[in-house]
DNA sequence: TTACCAATCCTGCCACTAGG
DNA sequence: CCTAGTGGCAGGATTGGTAA
């Protein structure tokens, strides 16, 4: 039924569940936890069923309960605690977990299941910055430790992004505000990680502000034409592994010389933007930590 | 191909800390 | 005190890559 290749080293499961490979280890020792399989040459190796069972271990464990206790019950038991600790304590974390399964094992189903539950009780804001912001955090980290494939990542960015998208297309409908600014979003060249940006359009949507989103990897003078349709434009961008480090100081200058004329302004946000002095800034570029903040300064 | 090297993993041990 | 988790180190094996 299962045709995913689920075979996952010990380093795997730590950086998947962030225990510690060391600690497995003890658990393992000491309480008998997982009984992974071997190699000819005596590696571990583990199922995607280990895996799901430390995902919930871990979650266990973080709430209090020890794992003496944890190890003394079975796999379903296991399960049943976790559900009746995820009802009635922080959805978050376990939210996370399931979206990893379900990236891990391309599990559609599973997404979607996990969302319909989460959107319940809460608004989709509300789940984007408390599941989707940690959860997509967590994945690069686990794409920097080859954890995963680049397909895994592709496979839950798309997904979070449909979400985006059938939020905005309900919003279709709103009136924007008359005399509004018109608000710019689009991605310097090279860069392609579109959600935040994606996000935000949501977000001013909402709010009955003018947006245009224009996505990956704009080149500078391609924004220079919209100059000739607006006036009071607002661009926000996103860098995430573009522009290289020390090219972001002469970007921003020859930004600022070509489009930020009369009351333009541009917002620079994402983790790259992080390393910008704020004190060298003219005084139309700005700098924000997080999307939260950018949006309730609007 | 062979020889070597660095990284990683294995087990086992001891020591430290935090909390009950 | 005991328990649980973490960290470090030793000593050996495996692995993948690279130079001879």
């Amino acid at each position: 039924m299962n045709m995913i290749k689920s075979n996952f080293s010990i380093k795997d499961l730590e950086n998947l569940s962030g225990i510690k490979a060391h600690t497995i280890r003890i658990w393992e020792k000491r309480y008998n936890l997982l009984s992974p399989n071997r190699t000819d040459t005596n590696i571990r190796y583990y199922s995607l069923e280990s895996l799901q069972k430390l995902l919930n271990i871990s979650f266990l464990n973080k709430h209090g309960i020890k794992v003496s206790k944890i190890a003394k019950l079975s796999n379903q038991e296991i399960a049943a605690h976790v559900r009746e600790i995820a009802s009635r304590e922080k959805l978050e974390d376990h939210a996370i977990n399931t979206f990893k399964m379900a990236m891990i094992n391309f599990d559609q189903i599973l997404f979607y299941n996990t969302y319909n539950s989460l959107i319940e009780t809460r608004s989709f804001s509300n789940i984007f910055y408390n599941v989707f912001l940690p959860l997509l955090n967590e994945v690069g980290l686990l794409w920097q430790t080859s954890t995963i494939t680049p397909a895994h990542e592709h496979f839950l960015s798309i997904h979070i992004k449909q979400k985006i998208l059938l939020n905005i297309e309900r919003l279709q409908l709103l009136e924007p505000k008359p005399n509004s600014r018109t608000y710019i979003l689009f991605l310097p060249e090279n860069e392609i990680h579109d959600i935040g940006l994606l996000f935000i359009n949501y977000k001013l949507r909402s709010k009955g502000y003018h947006s245009i989103f224009l996505g990956e990897s704009i080149p500078m003078n391609n924004l220079s034409y919209l100059l000739d349709f607006f006036n009071h434009i607002t661009f926000v961008t996103y860098f995430t592994v573009a522009p290289e480090e020390e090219k972001i100081a002469e970007y921003l200058s020859e930004f600022n010389k070509l489009l930020l004329k009369q009351d333009n302004k541009l917002f620079v946000l994402g983790q790259k933007a992080k390393t910008i002095l704020p004190e060298h800034l003219p005084k139309s570029i700005s700098v924000s930590n997080s999307i939260k903040n950018f949006i309730n300064q609007l």
